[in-house]
DNA sequence: CTGAAAGCGCTTACAG
DNA sequence: CTGAAAGCGCTTACAG
């Protein structure tokens, strides 16, 4: 018995005319924002059944300036923890009703960036998360209204209110610890291009080769062209004192191995090699990759749960959450490419 | 001078005011629906620069039924190659003004699909993306308005009138003949569940041996604990008549390769062992892993075109674009880990 | 507790 | 070419 229109999809009116109430009493009934009687509240819960009747986003959206969905702002939407912080900040999103949006910065000018924003937050979406990556993202920053709720993923401490950060800077600590306890005098370190923030793995790499009195500490920056990993691997096999390299990522790690052994290194037996993120290959590599792993896709959730509290608050009209920033411990996995350096018993 | 309202982001009646034109016709002289006196035009364009005005996303998807977005479903959001898609549609849709929403179907239950289809729905988007992964695809097409522009990445052909695929099939006989062509008298298949689809690596690896005339075929299937693969490996070991293997993906084949050494088997002396997908890590494994080599990226963007020919033609009123089935053609990747066979020459 | 009214920002017939 | 009017589907004061 479709009332109203006969075609589509049903709109408030449609349940509102079937339930004999008034256009506003549904909307009451759907938000809780006021009390509607137990009578009604049963004629409106059957005829939105009966409809299988869905409040329009965007209608909602345009009276309530808002509309129930996030958006993810990032500029390395190709790269591995991006994936997974994606997929557990959808997930979240997902599982609370929200709509979830991507939209990435990289691969536009820097003019362009501010009107993609603009674009973005012309859907009024009830909050954006920034996931850093470089220095875009702080810029990005800046462009959003004080009064949307946002959280940064990364970055460093204090650059936003509200921060989910993975524990990169301990994790290279932790790293570079496991290899100076196996006995190494001494811990190379090479890396891709890091972000411009205190929180990264060379910085922990650097703590703790500090904290045991090293001084001498070599790092070699390499880009994402894995060829350099494996030459700069070749010429390392000739340095003799070289015994444990810390490489920023695991396809830098193999690849540094690679280059050691065209050179007749062998490892760990030579030299120990230890990698981070702990991807799937790495267990699978020969030796095993001792790396450090690190939980993205709990990282992406917890952000969009610091972002809802944000939401949630602000509909209320309580006020905003006290600032936070949350860490997401990361963990050590020992395999076998790291051991004690030969002469070291 | 701020016009109307002194705050926040101006609205269409604030340029109007400024220009000194009425409503419609700044909406005319955005969309380019009507005629705007040359007079007007430079108006109106002046004080839309002057106020940075943005029309609203909400409002246009509200009035028009339909908003500038799309929303790509997908049922393996975390899997690699649906990074790689989300990324090329992404990118596309971004380009075009467009923005771009991701929903997953992983991890809920039947009964939730359809309400979360809903809801995606009830934002209006312009058109869909359905990432086919698994059967829920299919079963989620039907719950897609017809009139609602949609393509289908992946799907058996004429599952869906536009549809963009990867030559998945054409990948595994390539990877077949190649094996065959290296001298292989035969080939085993390792592959992943794959989708319920005609377009499979294994059906293209069928269709090399069928037309070699091999009639003995030995398929196993494993699981995404590469493990299993590696104790496969062990167990293949042992196989006298084992020479050659196409794994169903690169990850399958690394821990083919180190279960096949843990009983001494030598890759590519004793076995050859090829994989599929050409990740970052295989050609840096030891040895560099033959494989397929398929462009995701490419392929989320043609499906987001394909889209979007669809929305222009719907929007201006002229008849669908004719059905199409676009096949993203991958290339074979030669790498040292596939040699003859020992007893070939 | 519950209607009638007005409004969110934009677009599309309808009359000039 | 261009206004005034009505409407998209929902929500929020305003009066009962």
């Amino acid at each position: 018995m479709p009332p109203s229109g006969n075609r589509s999809t049903p709109v408030i009116k449609d349940v509102a005319q079937l339930a004999g109430v008034s256009v506003p009493t549904v909307s009451r009934y759907l938000n809780g924002t006021a009390k509607v009687s137990q009578e009604k509240r049963e004629k409106i819960a059957q005829a939105i059944k009966l409809l299988d009747y869905k409040p329009s986003f965007v209608a909602r959206a345009l009276a309530n300036k808002v509309m129930d969905s996030v958006t993810l702002l990032t500029s390395l939407s190709r790269y591995w923890a991006t994936t997974e912080i994606n997929s557990g900040a959808e997930h979240a999103a997902r599982d609370r009703g929200f709509l979830f949006g991507v939209t990435s910065l990289d691969g536009i000018s820097d003019d362009e960036i501010e009107s993609t924003i603009n674009r973005v937050l012309s859907a009024n979406p009830a909050g954006v998360i920034v996931s850093e990556s470089d220095e875009i993202a702080i810029q990005v920053l800046h462009q959003i209204p004080k009064d949307t709720p946002l959280v940064l993923i990364g970055g460093s401490r204090g650059d936003a209110p509200y921060q989910v950060m993975p524990s990169e800077r301990e994790g290279g600590r932790v790293i570079t610890e496991h290899l100076l306890g196996l006995g190494h005098r001494n811990v190379v370190h090479v890396h891709r291009p890091e972000g411009p923030n205190n929180n990264t793995r060379t910085l922990g790499w650097r703590d703790a080769m500090r904290d045991a009195g090293i001084q001498a500490v070599e790092a070699y920056q390499v880009g994402s062209d894995l060829e350099e990993s494996v030459e700069l691997g070749r010429k390392l096999a000739h340095d003799p004192n070289l015994t444990a390299i810390f490489a920023g990522n695991d396809e830098t790690a193999i690849s540094l191995i690679k280059g050691l052994r065209d050179e007749g290194v062998h490892v760990p037996e030579d030299v120990s090699v230890a990698g981070y993120n702990d991807q799937l290959f790495s267990r699978m590599w020969d030796p095993p990759l001792t790396s450090y792993s690190q939980n993205f896709v709990d990282l992406g959730a917890a952000a969009f749960e610091m972002l809802y509290a944000q939401i949630e608050a602000k509909r209320a009209g309580n006020p905003a959450p006290a600032p936070e920033c949350r860490v997401i411990e990361g963990r050590l996995m020992v395999r076998d490419s790291t051991a004690a350096p030969r002469n070291a018993a």
